[in-house]
DNA sequence: GAGGTTATTGCGACTCAGTCTCGATTATTG
DNA sequence: CAATAATCGAGACTGAGTCGCAATAACCTC
């Protein structure tokens, strides 16, 4: 859960145009905890009879995921979901039983990096790490 | 890189009938260095005129990919692609210029795991770990 | 505030990966 | 060798994501 101005002031910011599908599509962000995928954004905007057009969020999600106020997540199903992002870089934990994810910080990933460098003689660029678990409320609910 | 046989025995161990589409896919798979994409391996197959059939190569690979003979990729780009794999838990840094990929090994990944269930109270059950660089043979062509 | 410029939108057609169905085939077991 | 059950291949199908294009609307300038 992110505000949405956050994600307003990233178009903005980015000398992108404020238009009203963008306003939208930033409060459907806003207005959902856990990560979502862009289908559910399409059915949110529908209900809410907003006309936002199936194309349009894919493109926006494309601008909100390069300017990092949203990450593209892989679920370990195949498919493709996206989280909100506060911070710079991170990675995230996320429930494989609500869909919640928090946001962890590096940990010592980049040492890792090095060690890994050193080890293989690659440059490491990227790196990508998701975490699948069950949260702290799923895990009470559970039992 | 890896023997034909290694995955012709991951079929055969785990109770899978021994087919000669398998076998086929099996040395498919061998004779890739780095990643491969199901398409790659279709038209590699129609290339050496071995009909093997769209629905076998994703059947297959799925199984292969649950009996942990392979492992399925998530490409930056958003596509997937499978490596073949020799060891048990590992992860891959791939070169994002040949596609050539090397395993590496955990590197204290589980202490991270654990300081990340402490610090958000999540349990973490599996995670994911992609790394993506640029391999030595490349640099040096680079320079 | 009007007007021009240009980004952005939405629609629908399209692509492409991956799945499903089902009749035909074939590895295994005895 | 026959019976059985897994597997195969072809093609129809699905669903995510993209593209082209004409219509619209932000933003800038005056």
């Amino acid at each position: 859960m992110v505000a949405a101005e956050l994600i307003v002031e990233a178009f903005e910011g980015a000398g992108y145009r404020l238009t009203s599908p963008r306003r939208a599509l930033a409060s459907l962000i806003a207005s959902r905890s856990g990560h979502f995928t862009a289908d559910e954004l399409l059915a949110d905007a529908q209900r809410g009879r907003r006309g936002l057009g199936r194309a349009t969020i894919f493109r926006s999600l494309e601008v909100l995921a390069e300017l990092g106020a949203v990450e593209r997540l892989d679920l370990p199903s195949g498919g493709h979901a996206f989280v909100a992002c506060e911070s710079e870089h991170h990675h995230h934990v996320v429930c494989s039983s609500c869909g919640r994810s928090m946001e962890v910080s590096d940990h010592g990933l980049d040492d890792m990096a090095g060690a890994i460098e050193r080890e293989t003689g690659y440059r490491v660029d990227a790196h990508r790490l998701e975490l699948f678990g069950v949260c702290p409320a799923c895990r009470e609910r559970q039992t």
